[in-house]
DNA sequence: AATGAAATTTTCACATT
DNA sequence: AATGTGAAAATTTCATT
């Protein structure tokens, strides 16, 4: 998928802006970034165009769906086949409690992130994804408290000659 | 922080549907869910105003931003005071590129998460952390690849008797 | 739960610098 | 090539039934 597309501070500043607050309307938008109501507007679909803006969501409240419990888990396996590596991706497509999947460096060769209602829910994930794929060794850890979670990513100027 | 709204099925067809897609309008949200127009529309106030919608926002492709390099850092200390927990909450509350921090359960105190360019951009981030606040043992793991990365949480009806 | 109308917002063609 | 004008179309919002 493409590099990085030309942005310049204007496109930064309404990339900021939608991050926090994707309901903004093209004229309160236009306004918070100081560009004319149509630049803005014309900014916005070549960005949603070029891919940059993925989407807008809403985003739900765990504890209030009863998602209380978040857990991570590290994953090592012996297996490193193609044919294995397609069922665990399989595997994980199909459980929506996992939330993300990394392969790593180090030690660890892959770390999920579960949302569950509680430690029951997470064993029969647990249980569900063994029951699919074969996994060397499995450890969690949970989260007592959640300080930060933001899908707001940071936003900087690209160095020069960085343009697709 | 109540707990748990009442969500009947239809609440979790409205929610699933705009976890997916923020961009709805409610004539194509409402016949998605097989709502009248304006039933639909009632129920997304109410979502709102019971904060299970938390918010919208517009979700941007880190690859097209230069994010290049998602780490993961594990944290240990010796410190718990109330003094060294504001400053730490503080200190990553600061810093844009760190996304997520969990207080977790076993060896590891906390958690976080980074989005950076670059290894280079990732040792500054480490530098201006630690530079604000003290910490005992970090250790860090890359992502060599993204494989499921959602803020889609998984939906499933309450345990009745669990209404608010 | 449905109707309908006012207010807002998006979208785009066209003119301008 | 980027910006401003203006107006049609779509959408949201809410009072009323």
């Amino acid at each position: 998928m493409a590099g990085r597309i030309s942005l310049d501070a204007a496109d930064l500043r309404i990339l900021g802006a939608l991050q926090k607050d994707g309901t903004l309307s093209i004229a309160a938008l236009s306004e918070r970034v100081n560009l004319s109501h149509n630049s803005c507007w014309r900014r916005l679909k070549r960005l949603d165009a070029a891919g940059v803006i993925k989407g807008r969501v809403a985003l739900l409240d765990p504890a209030k769906l009863g998602l209380q419990l978040t857990a991570y888990v590290s994953i090592r396996t012996r297996e490193h086949s193609e044919a294995w590596l397609r069922e665990f991706a399989a595997a994980v497509e199909s459980l929506p409690e996992i939330v993300e999947l990394y392969r790593m460096t180090g030690d660890v060769d892959y770390l999920m992130k579960i949302r569950v209602p509680s430690i029951e829910a997470y064993d029969a994930v647990y249980k569900r994804l063994i029951a699919k794929v074969r996994l060397t060794d499995v450890s969690s850890a949970f989260a007592m408290e959640e300080m930060k979670n933001t899908t707001e990513l940071p936003l900087f100027a690209a160095p020069s000659g960085e343009d697709e």
